[in-house]
DNA sequence: CACGTTGTTGCGAATGGTTCCCATTACCCC
DNA sequence: GGGGTAATGGGAACCATTCGCAACAACGTG
């Protein structure tokens, strides 16, 4: 077994089916949601609230901010969505269809995605020795990437 | 090589001697200075910034907050104190003599702290297929400690 | 399709953690 | 023991996020 918790998140295939789901839960299919949504499944991934609120408000104007996380936290007790820690700044918001881990980079704030796997060592050695179960999911490891780490390296040589 | 960057800290032996090194950097030995460092160097490590306040407090009522903040930034400038970050919550400080990475309890917030050793696996497995060098100090792993995963394990069964 | 229930929204205020600004204080070098 | 300047207290500002509340709008029902 790897790194393994929480309820394994149903894939959602589109805005409908999610705005579905939520009518199944009680919930309301609104305009601001679907919006959301809409922004959620286009492609690029790991926005900030604040990134999401402006893309929404491109389109409709008025949906405040405090909607966004109202909406994100609801569509992420669905399932549908996740957000991660990626070290300073703001939590980032993404579709929960694939899970990976998270590296983010404490000199330029870049972010890799890491399939789980590649945490196995430290999974397993953390388990082991420690009792501790390791989720690299919800909060990023840090560190620095590659490119940040060669201008480093060169300019301490300088 | 493993996880490995910064400045290797000068282990600072005490307060006085590390009020000289302030000194030698141009700064002054104030009493609010004096009396945080002594609280640094009391047992219990991973105070918050508002902890520690409330310790310096207690000696020196006047102290505030924001010259907590300064002094922690002014010592870790020095590479005197070190802090990292546990998940949600405020920093916490401490002495950088001994370096060490973090894992930390989503449930319940429990820190342990690990050697560096113990992230090989990982380190390597990131610097080889990513580049990516991985530092466990300032940010903690997050996931679940043996005792709230025995708790949960235990509720899920009922 | 009008109606009422109730989930949602907009808005602003509140929160928690941290940083910034500024006039005053107090180190400490001579 | 006076002067230059680092440091302080105090509070305002800041960012990310949450909360409270009155107005609004989905949507099942009749």
């Amino acid at each position: 077994m790897t790194v393994e918790h929480r309820p394994a998140p149903r894939a959602p295939v589109g805005v409908d089916e999610v705005l579905a789901r939520v009518r199944e839960a009680g919930g309301r299919a609104t305009t601001s949601r679907r919006i959301l949504l809409e922004r959620l499944f286009a492609e690029g991934s790991h926005k900030t609230a604040e990134e999401l609120a402006h893309e929404v408000q491109a389109v409709a104007p008025d949906v405040h901010l405090s909607t966004i996380y109202r909406n994100l936290e609801e569509l992420e007790r669905l399932g549908v969505v996740t957000h991660a820690h990626l070290g300073h700044g703001p939590a980032t918001y993404h579709l929960a269809t694939e899970t990976h881990g998270h590296l983010s980079c404490e000199s330029c704030g870049a972010t890799l995605e890491a399939p789980l796997g590649l945490f196995d060592g430290l999974a397993e050695a953390a388990r082991e020795s420690l009792g501790f179960e390791i989720d690299p999911r919800h909060f990023a490891v840090l560190g620095h990437c590659a490119a940040c780490r060669a201008r480093e390296a060169a300019a301490a040589d300088g």
